[in-house]
DNA sequence: CATGAATGAGAATTCATTCAT
DNA sequence: GATGAATGAATTCTCATTCAT
């Protein structure tokens, strides 16, 4: 009865899954690398420091890939990947742009939580390392700033959102935003000493926020539009 | 007599002087290196990289500078400080908040419309090449986020903006938006193929959209405030 | 009872045997290597490029030898033992000289056409992998042209051969000559597209040629002697 | 004055000029290369072998060659091209076959005398090494043998050599000949414990028995022919 | 017997830095 | 000042060998 290792299987259902028990080694050199890379940057980060991290011999290592470029490709096509499914399900659910947008930031934020170093990478590292040009990664990376535009464009057409406003100029707002929100985080420059059981709670209220500004504004009394 | 020389120091009243003739070579280095740093990040660039930017032999690099990481840190010192006390005045000249902030969009814009890869360095680099994060360049960007917070708290005091916002989070919105625009200008993905002669105006236009956003938001009618 | 096994016995007494069905693992990995080491020689061939070759596991291969230099020394031992015995046995047969140089030469040349890689992994890597010349090998290597020069010298013992010829510079001719052809044959350089029904034909016909110019030369009319 | 200079230019007369004092530095690592390669083949020598047998950093190395296999590569594409247009001289001067083959068979010799290490990687590494096809260096390769085969033709038209035999495999018979001595002289198989000073002429002897065999023959009275 | 994951010594290669010219 | 040859520490990468399954 192997029922048990059933429950071992990868769930697709989180972005960011906890590091289970024995997990393939093959993920954990990945995890590894993702938090090194995101720690040390690509070309600071050692291929001793993944495979310590991981706990294991570097040899390893090019065992499951075939140099160090390779893994970080890797972590962007898994990982990039199932991001997107996520971003793309929010952006064509059937309800109010303000509510994808909680949606997006809270995903991109709870993934923070649960794996600061991932979205690290995937945001500074993969496009610097990997020769400027990779047409397809471009073509990824631009997927998702495609939907959140969709997203924003969708609102407008509803008259949820106004429409003075460029959707494409105002997506970066919004990513801009959640990036740096999160590169802070990272960073410790936001204190946060809450105990663990609080996070959740703390990064959804860092996610209305973000909304809560790009959406309404900080400006007192609604500006004077 | 060394009078000469005089007319080559680096003038600190302009964030990113445009590249004249006859700029000191220890200037055309520094350029260089921001430019390269930009592109394949710290540890990625090769001092040879950045000689070859610069038009030069590697072996001259060495006449300036006392090695690659001086190199980064007298970025660092020398043009984040100036940028500091330009946001500075910014900060604490006597007008709206509003207008503060389109200033401070403004600056930042023109400061990567003449020179793109300059925040990216600062604000990508830094940190990370510098070993356990060196505390007083941590303090220095940090500053800059003070000061734009100071702006937002003065702002709040004004009744110019609306106080149930945390300044510290809204301040991450307003600086990470500027960033994401500024890196997608960078790569490209913003279109823009409009005669250089327009380029001042077309981001003022960006500063505009980005602060407009921040103040009045994205929701049509204001929100339901 | 280790019956079965008998069977798996090489036999020494055929030079080249074919690859019959069920050969010994172990006799299908050294001829394995030797088509490897011919190939790359024996430093450029990894294990894994063995195991390949013969279609088994690489870990396996440490089931029938210690390690890499032991498959070298092994094929050595086995293989050119059986060798020498061979030429020992034309080399003492009771017929002309030229009747045993033309034994011999159709002797390497069918053991080439079994297995081409043989003799080039004897000639060529032996003496170069063993560190510092192991003198057992370097000496069962000088056997094989001890006994060519036997034969020629009998054969001027006899009056069959010119006596004004150092038998010595002589057997280096006829091995080299043998050795090249040889090389050819492998590299494709010399054309051969009849069908394989015909090739132990064609290379009797190569060895009398080879015998022919070694005995009787190239010149026309038997040179000016 | 610098005209002693002068005299140490490399004097493209000989085909393996001795090593003069201030030769170029990538000279030097060319040659210290095949120096090594020689002993040890290429798979077995070590960059930095290559170095301290040049007596540099094995980092200067890369300054010079982009990899290891390039030095190879060089050596081969330098030195192989330079021995080619020679042994083309001699195949198109006006003289017998017979004195071709000697000076063909002296040439190889002699370069052996001066640089034994030289031929040896020509011969035996370099097919190796290469992916087996590199059809350019086959090519070259081919060149040879096809130049050999030359002097074998025009002497049969001559009426010098006989018809009867085709001279693409006698040519094999030439050149394998010729390279088996050499190798055995390298291996040191063959004793040559005579001063230096005889060398040369040793050297020429040799050669004279290799094409007394390969014209003559062996056979006494010139065979039953 | 077989397999191939795991290890780590060793070789190739890179690149910051020095230095003679 | 300028240049680029020279050096060698640091890293990447290879591959023989071991070992759990």
């Amino acid at each position: 009865m192997r029922r048990a290792a059933v429950s071992k299987e990868s769930r697709p259902d989180e972005i960011a899954p906890g590091a289970g028990p024995r997990r393939d080694k093959r993920e954990v050199i990945l995890d590894a690398a993702i938090q090194v890379f995101a720690q040390r940057g690509y070309h600071g980060s050692r291929v001793s420091d993944i495979a310590r991290e991981a706990g294991i011999a570097y040899g390893l290592v090019y065992h499951y890939f075939r140099n160090k470029e390779e893994i970080l490709h890797t972590i962007f096509e898994e990982r990039w990947g199932g991001f997107l499914e996520a971003v793309e399900a929010i952006a064509t659910s059937k309800t109010t742009a303000e509510d994808k947008l909680v949606s997006v930031a809270a995903l991109i934020l709870n993934a923070y939580r649960l794996r600061p170093a991932w979205v690290k990478v995937l945001v500074l590292e993969i496009q610097r390392s990997s020769r400027v040009t990779d047409p397809e990664q471009i073509r990824a990376v631009g997927r998702f700033f495609q939907l959140v535009a969709k997203i924003l464009r969708s609102g407008q057409e509803a008259g949820e959102l106004r429409r003075d406003l460029d959707p494409d100029v105002a997506c970066y707002v919004f990513i801009g935003a959640l990036e740096l929100v999160i590169t802070s985080l990272v960073l410790r420059v936001i204190r946060r000493d809450e105990p663990e059981a609080d996070a959740r709670e703390f990064y959804l209220e860092v996610a209305r926020t973000v909304v809560e500004i790009c959406l309404r504004g900080l400006a007192a009394n609604g500006g004077a539009r």
